[in-house]
DNA sequence: TTAGGTAATTACTAATATGGATATTACAGA
DNA sequence: TCTGTAATATCCATATTAGTAATTACCTAA
């Protein structure tokens, strides 16, 4: 607890995992990176200045790069190997954005959103157009520990819906929750416990423009 | 993600929430700080080394402060408030190690082993002999953390099982459980629950010394 | 207008898990 | 050998859950 100021000290970033589902898949935005040594596909992230804590460097990511700084967002862990970043020493605070796929639709990005599928192993790897793209850095392993993150939360907290507009519908939650599980549910069981929750609420209003029966619009009940 | 050399840096430290149960009881480990300008009781830590992982700093500052490097540990969640240590900018990568009370008992340490107590409000205090003390810097809130996280994975991890030596009773681990969550427990219930999870083997031993019916020791199932 | 198709919603049943009380067993010490 | 205490086993009522089946509602197209 000494030398606070002759420490030679790690730099620190924030790195942002993305997340978000389109058509029953979760998948991350990531950026392909410039032509350095470090090439591969990666998190948006921005280093740690000293006059701005850790959620303000988030938000600061989410507008620079993204442009998108309403999203919410929530820590996931810290990766520090020594050589997890080969230009020098790089400690990184993860964070999740989870947000509906509607919110990333008119970004201003001049890098490309990629499609992220494969959690067998708990190893992520990144598909655009069904061709593999490398992960830069130690990326892979940090969006596996992001998909188990997301599954083990899923069923006590609120996060599931952080994927969803305002007003949805309970299959469309159900979507959400079978993208981020991997796997299908049945409907009626699920239903039950979602409304049993009483996390949501009738709207008493109806989505349109379906062919078939509509089904009825919730909201998240705010937090107490 | 440029200028990685003159990039100016805050401090990064490694600080350890060394929780134990002890009579029934959860407890931090936390050492008087030095006379400076920030008083009170801290938790362990230590600053990383440009050539040391996390892990390798959670490691050296268990055995430079605790004479404990054996203690299994994982990490909670990291600490970036911009003024959160006034002597200049310092996050920190906060880890939870927890062990059995036994494990502390011959610790080679100068400081205090302080009793922690009072979840209500999620916020920690540091008591001694009844009496209360101040915790440095953000540590109260960071305590009330790690109490919110180990109850949260307490029964579908085997956390609890760290603050029990090798073998173990039942009722320990009951004690345990009570302990973190802050009341009792039906005791038939809770010993069904444990033993269909299978995560525990019967020894065919018991143990001894009780003034009354001796109880059957168990082990930890080695993970997968 | 009306029949057909599909998905939303509800109703029902079987299986399972849970909480809690009660009884039984085993040991130490008087 | 008796007594006290805690470990362990037994039991039952209730709550929760999964899954199937039936019903309802709307859109489309003839």
């Amino acid at each position: 607890m000494s030398n606070l100021e002759t420490y030679p000290r790690p730099s620190v970033a924030v790195d942002l995992a993305i997340m978000t589902v389109v058509d029953g898949a979760l998948k991350a935005l990531l950026v392909e990176r410039p032509e350095d040594n470090v090439p591969g596909w990666a998190m948006p992230g921005g280093f740690v200045y000293l006059d701005q804590s850790l959620d303000q460097t988030v938000a600061r990511v989410l507008a620079e790069k993204v442009g998108q700084p309403q999203v919410r967002f929530e820590q996931l862990a810290t990766y520090g190997a020594v050589d997890r970043d080969p230009r020098g020493r790089v400690i990184s605070v993860v964070y999740m954005a989870l947000c509906p796929a509607a919110a990333l639709a008119g970004m201003p990005l001049s890098t490309i959103r990629v499609a992220w599928e494969g959690v067998a192993g708990g190893v992520a790897e990144a598909v655009q157009n069904g061709a593999s793209l490398p992960l830069a850095f130690d990326h892979a392993e940090i969006l596996g520990d992001v998909v188990k993150r997301l599954r083990g939360k899923l069923d006590y907290s609120r996060i599931g819906f952080a994927f969803l507009p305002q007003r949805f519908t309970l299959r469309e939650v159900q979507e959400v929750h079978e993208a981020i599980l991997g796997r299908s549910l049945n409907k009626p069981p699920f239903r039950r416990k979602l409304l049993d929750r009483g996390m949501i609420i009738p709207t008493g209003e109806f989505e349109t423009g379906g062919a078939y029966r509509p089904a009825e619009l919730y909201t998240l009940k705010p937090e107490e």
